[in-house]
RNA sequence: GGAGGGGUUCCCGAGCGGCCAAAGGGGGCAGACUGUAAAUCUGUUGUCGACGACUUCGAUGGUUCGAAUCCAUCUCCCUCCA
């Protein structure tokens, strides 16, 4: 059987790892417990996420234990790698409802059956902990100075570091080895920017333990100009339909740019590597296509096949003509709600289509708004109640929005 | 605890008594060009039934005909000393 470090190097998900040779050749002969660790800041997973839990199914279908661990105590700390702010802290109820909310997500990634995975929550260990106990225990084992010196510090120092994220790194520390004693996880993944996080940790178990712990982390998703995958104008790109529905997670997708499309096609879905090269290499108009079947694909993991299907429907419908469009966006009205905003600047606000009236006007200024397929140039204009009970409003080439008469 | 510096619109960052709804950049949005791509160019980016009105420059009071700009108190942040 191949080695999935090998799958997970072909579909380019490696950044760094300890002891790469070793780490090799324990993938190969036995089920080795790994962990990752997710924390509960928001009350649900978004793309970074998911490449993360795309890199757990790669290992379970190895043959790889994962455990995913909720990170509601270290969220009572928060994490100060990649900010230069502080967070804002979040409040025990917080945390727990996100904890709740994101477990739920998962289980649609991970067989969680026949103990084939394990879903924990560091607060059940770190939020008893003894401050003494754990100062004589681990923070014995180590040193600031070189604490200090690794990057998710350094850029912080000039910002300002408080003392509570300071810890965040022996938290983290602490649960792997804590993992490490309980179930015997031997090794830690994360992003890129976790990569002295888990060092720590491994450190830690070697220390503590005399025994061998790995660190691996995954490249970030960035986009072909080096800036973060899953940024929307509206934040990240949720997981969560309530968040982002499953019709603007499948525009996103179909959006992206040329030069991403392979690299998303290795790393959010499962095609074999021979298709994604292919589709990868289009050129021109012709990618177009690799991005039809990676929008199709990857919303079908997050959203299912039935989501992924009218997502593809909605669209071929707006952009191809003909077609279903049950599947847009849609506000309904009343009659008598419909007549009060018959403006169509304040019928556009009504459907969330704008922030204000005024921006509906500079739109409608500009040409950037048409009804039913004309172009609207009166900023007073005044919808007229559709005689079919229905009527769509477009707002630039790609946002498209129907309103229904109820 | 002492000394100094600072909080400006989505972000960064000018402005330091009227000409300020506030330069410039980034980001966003729209238009042109295209392939629902990128790059580029143009416009736009507080709210409002809108050539005018209203609300914004950490918070609250005050000085003034007039305050983002001056004063007082409060609050938060940063730097240096201890």
């Amino acid at each position: 059987m191949a080695n999935v470090m090998d799958t997970l190097r072909e579909r380019g998900f490696l950044q760094q790892i300890t002891y790469e040779d070793d780490l090799y050749e324990l993938l190969g002969k036995e089920s080795v417990p790994f962990y990752i660790g997710f924390d509960p800041t928001a009350d649900s997973l978004h793309v970074g996420h998911f490449m993360a839990i795309m890199v757990m199914a790669h290992m379970q279908k190895a043959g790889h234990k994962p455990i995913a661990v909720m990170g509601g105590g270290t969220a009572m700390v928060g994490d100060p790698s990649g900010k230069t702010d502080m967070r804002k802290m979040l409040t025990v109820e917080e945390i727990q409802s996100n904890v709740d909310s994101i477990k739920e997500q998962f289980s649609r990634f991970i067989d969680f059956s026949d103990d084939k995975a394990l879903m924990v929550n560091n607060a059940d260990w770190l939020m008893n902990l003894n401050y003494v106990q754990v100062l004589r225990e681990v923070g014995a084992n180590f040193s600031v100075n070189r604490m200090l010196t690794a990057d998710c510090y350094k850029q912080r120092m000039e910002k300002g570091l408080s003392f509570l994220e300071f810890n965040y790194m022996i938290m983290q520390a602490y649960d792997f080895w804590h993992l490490n004693k309980e179930y015997n996880c031997a090794l830690q993944m994360g992003g890129d920017d976790q990569w002295s996080n888990i060092l720590a940790g491994a450190d830690l178990i070697r220390r503590k333990e005399q025994k061998p712990a790995y660190a691996c982390t995954f490249s970030l998703l960035l986009t072909a100009q080096g800036k973060k995958m899953g940024k929307t104008e509206s934040g990240a790109l949720w997981l969560s339909a309530e968040r982002t529905s499953p019709y603007e997670f499948y525009q996103y997708w179909r959006n992206v740019d040329d030069g991403d499309v392979e690299n998303c096609l290795a790393r959010l879905t499962f095609l074999p590597m021979d298709e994604v090269r292919r589709l990868g290499s289009l050129k021109d108009a012709e990618i177009n296509e690799a991005k039809k079947i990676l929008a199709f694909e990857i919303t079908k993991l997050v959203h299912g096949e039935e989501e992924a299907q009218k997502a593809q429907e909605a669209t071929n419908a707006l952009f191809g003509g003909g077609g279903n469009m049950e599947e847009t966006p849609t506000t309904e009205f009343a009659a008598s709600e419909f007549e009060e905003n018959s403006r169509l600047v304040s019928l556009m606000t009504a459907c969330g289509l704008t922030k204000s009236n005024g921006e509906g006007r500079r739109l409608i200024q500009q040409g950037g708004i048409r009804i039913d397929d004309e172009k609207i140039e009166d900023m007073d204009y005044i919808v007229p109640m559709p005689e079919s009970g229905e009527l769509m409003i477009r707002k630039g080439k790609k946002i498209f929005h129907r309103v229904v008469i109820k």
